[in-house]
DNA sequence: CGAAATGTTGACTATATTCAAGGCAAGTGG
DNA sequence: CCACTTGCCTTGAATATAGTCAACATTTCG
């Protein structure tokens, strides 16, 4: 194992609540081991649903399902801090996790759901997570059922540069790291690749966001956030770290 | 108060993990009062971040979001049993909940989320719920975001016959009962109420499902399952109710 | 019985998909 | 070092799917 849960680098940020001593010795106590993937491979193979409970320590990685036909959706982006499998573990349809980037996973035990909720404090926590990743979702779902092409690509970018922000993942650069591709992004849209393309190019040329050398950046977020239209844009809250 | 919990008529159902009767005296005492509502009334306002959990105990309801300019999207469709206002109480952008057809609520205390949480058992039952409501909402993006309109409109019949199914909503009766109308399953599924009601027409012209008087039949299920395509098939998962 | 809500249909338009081709940049092997 | 491959981005043309508008039918309910 490398990362000693007192020692982990993502509870240095500010958008993680603090945690006591006692807390951070139960979740390093449940933890089994470190795992590293590089960028396009598999953490949890769609289907699977014995697969333990992660979180990501870096890097950023896709949550996704699959028609046998090969449409794909993407149901959520994963960034530093997020609780990866509670779902698997509750039997209906599993979906896949893959990494986008290379990345750093810390692995729990198998009966660490279990043992976490023998805490009420560490039991709530999975509970706020779980209603955090369904807020995504259901962002996501209002954004693909009722929004143009033009304003889910808004949508989808605000929030990614927020949340990527607020993580810090900006080094001071200018705008953050942006791993994406278009199909990427087609996929978590329900877009197909050329409309993406060509409703992104447009919004390129209006100058409402540029992306080179892999990172993102928004000149005025705000108004690239009234061309979404779709969400009152407030940022992302601070949340437990498990 | 009406109902005590320890008679509960959905414990009745076979779609529920047993409880012991500890449990059951906890789940009792977190129960502040019901709550009846006529179809079409609000359960919770949208953006209402302070409200209570509830159960929903007879009856259908539905979360929703909606847009300035009043595009809907309808997030999931609640059944008896399904937990509700969990995401209410985390901050983010809060969706709203209201009633398709008269219904009863359990209301818990305010503080319910902490004082089941105090028990790793009932703890883990709104992590397990959570986690079931979002596999809905996930299965609903997958069909939105990559089916075409007749794929969604056999995806979301498919399903909301097997909950109903499960939970004994027909009693014995040919079908299910079956409130909604075009128009929430245009807001469901993303879709213009006219290309809903034509796509809709033709399904049934093909004699895959029928509606009449209130209640949804399907003679050859596993037909209709295939003309959804997007998903596999499985029954509902037995579940907590709390 | 009349009003309001819900469902149905056709004609027209807009949005998004598919197909096909080509460009550019990064990495690989001769 | 350069041809060659590979992955990703870009573009245009043709087509399909879904949305909008407008009207009317049917059902429900007071």
């Amino acid at each position: 194992m490398h990362t000693r849960c007192g020692v982990c680098p993502l509870r240095r940020s500010s958008a993680f609540h603090p945690r006591t001593a006692a807390e951070i010795g139960v979740i390093q106590s449940l933890k089994w081991r470190e795992r590293q993937l590089e960028a396009g491979d598999t953490l949890i193979a769609e289907g699977r649903t014995d697969a333990p409970l992660h979180t990501l320590l870096r890097g950023w990685a896709i949550r996704f399902r699959t028609v046998r036909d090969g449409r794909r959706q993407i149901l959520n982006i994963l960034l530093p801090g997020d609780l990866i499998g509670v779902q698997q573990r509750m039997g209906e349809s599993a979906p896949g996790v893959s990494a986008l980037t290379d990345s750093t996973y810390c692995v729990f035990q198998t009966d660490a759901l279990w043992e976490l909720h023998r805490q009420p404090r560490l039991g709530l926590d999975v509970t706020v997570l779980m209603a955090h990743e369904e807020s995504h979702v259901d962002e996501r779902l209002l954004s693909v059922g009722r929004g143009s092409a033009r304003e889910r690509i808004a949508t989808l970018l605000v929030m990614l540069f927020s949340r990527a922000k607020a993580l810090g993942l900006d080094d001071g650069g200018p705008g953050v790291p942006f791993p994406l591709t278009q199909q990427h992004i087609a996929d978590a849209l329900g877009l197909s690749l050329v409309h993406t393309n060509k409703s992104m190019r447009k919004l390129e040329q209006e100058g409402h966001y540029e992306i080179s050398g892999g990172r993102l950046h928004l000149p005025e977020p705000r108004r690239l956030a009234r061309v979404a239209a779709l969400f009152e844009h407030t940022p992302p809250p601070v949340r437990p770290l498990i």
